[in-house]
RNA sequence: GCGGUCAUGGCGGAAUUGGCAGACGCAUAAGACUAAGGAUCUUAUGAGUAAUUUCUCGUGCAGGUUCAAGUCCUGUUGACCGCACCA
C-alpha cells in the first residue's frame, strides 16, 4: 500500500467533511482532550512532539469512537527567550522567525494526521491573544492579586543585562564568563500564595499521577509553627519563623538573611567592612548551593544583639547565607542544641549550646532534634514538645511577641521580565498618580516592532520612546509605560480557556461557553511541568473563579505525563551530543501510521526510553500482514448459518478478549499492550482462516472488529481498509466494538497447583467448581499424589481462577 | 543539597495491583515453501542441571513481613527528572 498516497487522500477527505471539527450541538457529550502546546522552535517537530501529540491523538480518536464529542485543539506558546536570543545573534526579528517556525510546524502537525480542530488554533504572540493576557493581568491587579516589590535578578555586570537562570553557568555569564551577581529591581508579582492552602487541599480530588501531586505538595511546602518577635537593642523588631517554638529558651543567636534590610541598619561600625564583604559574596551564590546541607555553614556577626522575648536574654545577631530572605520571614533563631545546622554553626563560631529538650527515653545526645520533654524553660519545664509549642506561642501572643503561623515554601510568582519578546505589562507610571492600569478599552498594549533588543542594561522596551511615552489615563500628565514584559508562563496559564472561544473579540472567553467546555477532561504533557506551569494554571483558574468568570475549581480533571524518548545512546537528545533522531526520515520511509504505531508499541508511554529503530520494521511487517489478511477476506461470501464448534469458540474468545483488553488499555494510555493484543488477534484470525472448514461470516466479523480497534492507532491505514471492506462512511463515525462477555466465559479453567507455594502441576476444573471439588481434583492429580505421599495437607488456599496452594507437613 | 521517579532475559518491554515471572515484539537457531529469499509460514529460545515429563537458581544489592513478594516494609547502590528567569 502506498502510505503517502493514502495519508494525503484521507487527510483531504477529513478536512473536506469537517470530520475533526468540534460540533457545538453535541456539547453535552464533550470530551476536552488537551496536549501541552509547543514552543515554535526552528528545529521543527521532534520525536517528543510526535510522542505527545501523535499518541494522545490516538487516545482522542479512541474517545471519539466511544461516543464522545472530542475537542482537541492545538496552538503555539510563541513568546520566549530563544527567539529573542536568536534575534540577537542573527538580527532576524523574533516575530519573523516565530511565525515562520509556526508555519512549518503547522504543516508537519497536519501531516501527522491528528484530529486537531484548527478552527480553535491560538498563537500567544498575536495581539488578539495577548490582549487578553494583559486583560488577565489587569483583573489580577484589580483584585489585589498583582503587586510590585523589589526582588533580586541575575545580573551580568559586563554585558550589563539581566540573565535567566539557564544563562548562568556555574555562577558565571554564559556569554562572557563574568561572575554573575544579584541585583534588586522593582518587579511585578502575582499573589499565588493567597491560594496556597486551596492549591494544596484540592490535589486530593484530582486524577493526576501521585508523583506529580507529591511534587506539588512539597513545592507548596506547608509547615505549621509560629512567628516570634525579637527586638534589637536599637528597638527594631523582627520576626523569626519556627516550627520548634518549644526550643525558644535554647536560643543562643539569631540569623538574618544577608539581604534582610535590617542587616545594613543594625550592623555596627566596627563590623561594617566584614558584613559588607559577606553580603557581596552571598550575591554570587545561587540558592541551591546556599541550601545545601553538606556545604560548610558560613556567617558573620553584625555587632548587634537582640532580646529573646521568652526569657529576656541578649543574643548576638548574625548574617548567614543559609537563611533565605524569600522564605518565611528571612530570619531564624539559632538553637544549637536541637538543630543539626545550628549545632554546626555554633561550633564554628563558638556560640553557647543550651539544652532545653531532654530525651525522655534515654541519653540526650546533641544535637537532639526530636521531640522530648522541656527543661531549663522556666514555667514550661516538664511539658512535652508538642504541648510546649502551643503553650509558649499562646503565652508570647499575650504579650504581642508571637503567634501561631502556618508557613508555605511557595513564593509569589514573579512575572516581570526585562525582555523584548513577551506581552507588555499593561501598566503606566505617572509622576502624580503613581502606578495606573491601562484602561481596558486601550488594550492591547501592542509590542512595538522596531526596537533595539540587543542587551545594554535596560529593558529593550525602555529604549523605544514611542512606546514609553504616554499620557496618564487618570490625570493626562506625561507618564511612562511599564517597560517589562510578562513571563511566558502567564500566557500559558490560561490558554486552555481561550481555545473553545478563540475568536471572541469582546472577551477573553464567553463564560457560558467555557463553563460548558471545561474543565479539560484529559491533559497530556511532560512531567517537567509538574510544579510550575501546572500550578500556575490552577492558580489562575481559581482566581478567575473567584472573580465570577468560571464555575469550576480545577482546570485539568485528569492528567497524564508522557515519558521522554532519549537518543539511541541513552542520553537526552541534543544537537551537541549529536544523537538527535528526526521523525522525518522514518515517516518518509514507512509513513506516519507505521511511525505512530511503533512509538505506541516500543515504549511504556509514561516512561519513554532510548530510541531503537530495530522494531519499526517489525511494525511495518505487522501492518503488511493485516493488509494481506483484509485483501484476502474481501472476496469471502458470508454464509447464512454458522456452526459454532470449538474452533469457532476460540476465535470468538480471541475477538472478545481483544476488544476488552484494547478498550481498557487505550483508556489508560497503555498503548504498548493494546498493540500486543491486536497482534495476538491477527494471529488468531490467521490461524482460524487456515482451517479447511471455517465460517466466512465469523472471519469477516473478526476482521471488521480488528479494523475498528486499529483505527485510532493507524487512522489513515484503517480508513483505507474500511473502504476496501466496502464501507462508504469514515471508520471514525462507527461505534467502538463492544465486548461479547459471553464469549469470554470458558467452560473449563486451568489452575496451577502449588505445594508449599511452589507450582508443581496444572489442573483443569469446571468454571463453577466449588472449593471442595477443586481440592479433590488437585489431590487426585498423579504428580501431586506422588509428592504429597503420606504427608498431611494442613491447609488449602484457593485463589479463584488462578491457583490452589496445598500446605503440606 | 532538597523534592520526585525508576531498576525485570542478549534488547524494547508484560505481569489482571500480593497469586503460575518473562505476554507481545526484536534478535538468534532449526525447519517448511522456493529457481532464489533480506519475503512468507511453523517451531524453539531466562540461567544452570538433567538429557522423555528432573531438580535448582532467578526481577540492582542486603534484610524483613506473608501460605505466597517484581509488587508491601527497612536499609543500601546506581540512573534519570525538577528546583522558581528554558518552555
Amino acid at each position: 500500500m502506498d502510505m503517502k498516497q493514502i495519508e494525503a487522500k484521507w487527510q483531504a477527505k477529513w478536512e473536506k467533511d469537517k470530520l475533526n471539527y468540534f460540533n457545538k450541538k453535541n456539547v453535552d457529550k464533550k470530551f476536552y482532550c488537551l496536549e501541552m502546546f509547543s514552543y515554535p522552535s526552528a528545529s521543527k517537530l521532534h520525536l517528543g512532539h510526535w510522542y505527545n501529540y501523535g499518541l494522545t491523538d490516538s487516545y482522542a480518536r479512541f474517545k471519539r469512537m466511544k461516543g464522545f464529542e472530542v475537542f482537541q485543539p492545538m496552538g503555539f506558546d510563541a513568546f520566549g527567550l530563544p527567539a529573542e536570543n536568536f534575534a540577537i545573534k542573527t538580527g532576524k526579528h523574533p516575530e519573523l522567525t516565530t511565525l515562520e517556525n509556526i508555519e512549518t510546524m503547522e504543516g508537519q502537525l497536519k501531516a501527522m494526521g491528528a484530529m486537531f480542530d484548527w478552527n480553535a488554533e491560538i498563537k500567544t504572540c498575536m495581539p488578539d491573544y495577548y490582549k487578553w493576557t494583559q486583560w488577565l493581568f489587569l483583573k489580577l491587579y484589580e483584585n489585589n492579586l498583582a503587586y510590585r516589590k523589589e526582588a533580586p535578578v541575575n545580573w551580568c555586570p559586563s554585558c550589563n543585562t539581566v540573565l535567566a537562570n539557564e544563562q548562568v553557568d556555574d555562577g558565571h555569564c554564559e556569554r562572557c564568563g563574568t561572575q554573575v551577581i544579584k541585583k534588586n529591581l522593582t518587579q511585578w508579582f502575582f499573589k499565588i500564595t493567597q491560594y496556597a492552602e486551596e492549591l494544596l487541599s484540592c490535589l486530593d480530588g484530582l486524577d493526576w499521577p501521585e508523583k506529580t501531586k507529591a511534587m506539588q505538595k512539597n513545592w507548596i511546602g506547608k509547615s505549621s509553627g509560629g512567628e516570634i518577635t525579637f527586638t534589637a537593642e536599637s528597638g527594631d523588631e523582627f520576626k523569626v519563623f519556627t516550627t520548634r517554638a518549644d526550643t525558644v529558651f535554647g536560643v543562643s543567636y539569631v540569623v538574618l538573611a544577608p539581604e534582610h534590610p535590617l542587616v545594613k541598619k543594625l550592623t555596627t561600625e566596627d563590623r561594617a567592612k566584614d558584613v559588607e564583604k559577606y553580603v557581596e559574596e552571598t550575591a554570587k551564590i545561587n540558592e541551591i548551593e546556599r541550601l545545601s546541607t553538606t556545604r560548610e555553614k558560613t556567617g558573620v556577626f553584625i555587632g548587634a544583639y537582640a532580646i529573646n522575648p521568652a526569657n529576656g536574654k541578649k543574643v548576638p545577631i548574625y548574617a548567614a547565607d543559609y537563611v533565605l530572605y524569600s522564605y518565611g520571614t528571612g530570619a531564624v533563631m539559632g538553637v544549637p542544641a536541637h538543630d543539626a545546622r545550628d549545632y554546626l554553626f555554633a561550633q564554628k563560631y563558638d556560640l553557647p549550646v543550651n539544652v532545653v529538650i531532654r530525651n525522655p527515653k534515654g541519653e540526650t545526645e546533641l544535637p537532639y532534634c526530636e521531640d522530648g520533654m522541656l527543661v531549663n524553660s522556666l514555667t514550661f519545664d516538664g511539658l512535652s514538645s508538642e504541648d510546649a509549642r502551643k503553650a509558649i506561642l499562646n503565652s508570647l501572643s499575650k504579650e504581642g511577641k508571637g503567634q501561631h503561623k502556618t508557613n508555605y515554601r511557595l513564593r509569589d510568582w514573579l512575572v516581570s521580565r526585562q525582555r523584548y519578546w513577551g506581552a507588555p505589562i499593561p501598566m503606566i507610571h505617572c509622576p502624580h498618580c503613581g502606578t495606573v492600569p491601562v484602561p481596558y478599552k486601550d488594550l492591547p498594549v501592542e509590542l512595538p516592532k522596531d526596537v533595539e533588543f540587543r542587551p545594554d542594561g535596560k529593558s529593550p522596551l525602555a529604549k523605544c520612546e514611542s512606546f514609553v511615552k504616554v499620557k496618564c489615563p487618570v490625570c493626562g500628565a506625561d507618564a511612562e509605560r511599564d517597560v517589562d514584559t510578562l513571563d511566558t508562563f502567564v500566557c500559558s496559564s490560561w490558554y486552555y480557556l481561550r481555545y473553545p472561544d478563540n475568536k471572541n473579540e469582546d472577551m477573553p472567553f464567553d463564560p457560558e461557553i467555557i463553563n460548558q467546555m471545561l474543565p479539560v477532561d484529559k491533559y497530556v504533557g511532560g512531567p517537567e511541568h509538574a510544579c510550575m506551569h501546572l500550578l500556575y494554571a490552577r492558580f489562575i483558574t481559581k482566581a478567575l473563579r473567584d472573580m465570577g468568570y468560571l464555575k469550576f475549581d480545577e482546570p485539568f480533571t485528569s492528567l497524564t505525563h508522557q515519558g521522554i524518548i532519549l537518543g539511541p545512546d541513552g542520553n537526552r537528545m541534543s544537537k551537541s551530543r549529536g544523537n538527535v533522531v528526526s521523525p522525518d526520515t522514518y515517516i518518509e520511509e514507512f509513513g506516519s501510521d507505521v511511525f505512530r504505531l511503533y512509538l505506541m508499541f516500543g515504549f511504556d508511554y509514561t516512561e519513554g526510553g532510548p530510541w531503537d529503530d530495530n522494531g519499526i520494521k517489525s511494525i511495518a511487517k505487522f501492518v503488511e500482514r493485516i493488509e494481506r489478511l483484509v485483501t484476502k477476506v474481501c472476496s469471502y461470501k458470508p454464509e447464512k448459518n454458522v456452526q459454532i464448534g470449538k474452533e469457532e469458540k476460540d476465535l470468538l474468545y480471541a475477538e472478545a478478549y481483544c476488544v476488552k483488553s484494547v478498550d481498557r488499555d487505550m483508556n489508560v494510555f497503555s498503548f504498548n499492550t493494546a498493540i500486543a493484543r491486536l497482534m495476538e488477534f491477527v494471529s488468531a484470525i490467521n490461524k482460524y482462516d487456515g482451517l479447511s472448514e471455517k465460517s466466512n461470516s465469523l472471519i469477516l466479523k473478526a476482521v471488521d472488529t480488528l479494523i475498528l480497534l486499529l483505527a485510532p492507532c493507524a487512522p489513515h491505514f484503517a480508513e483505507e481498509l474500511w473502504a476496501m471492506r466496502g464501507n462508504k462512511k469514515s471508520v471514525f463515525l462507527e461505534d467502538y466494538p463492544v465486548c461479547d462477555e459471553n464469549a469470554l466465559v470458558k467452560d473449563e479453567v486451568e489452575l496451577a497447583v502449588q505445594i508449599n507455594s511452589k507450582v508443581k502441576a496444572k489442573i483443569n476444573v469446571s468454571k463453577d467448581a466449588t472449593d471442595d471439588e477443586i481440592k479433590a481434583i488437585a489431590l487426585a492429580n498423579d504428580i501431586i499424589k506422588k509428592i504429597v505421599g503420606d504427608s498431611q495437607v494442613v491447609k488449602v488456599i484457593i485463589v479463584k481462577g488462578r491457583l490452589v496452594n496445598l500446605i503440606v507437613k
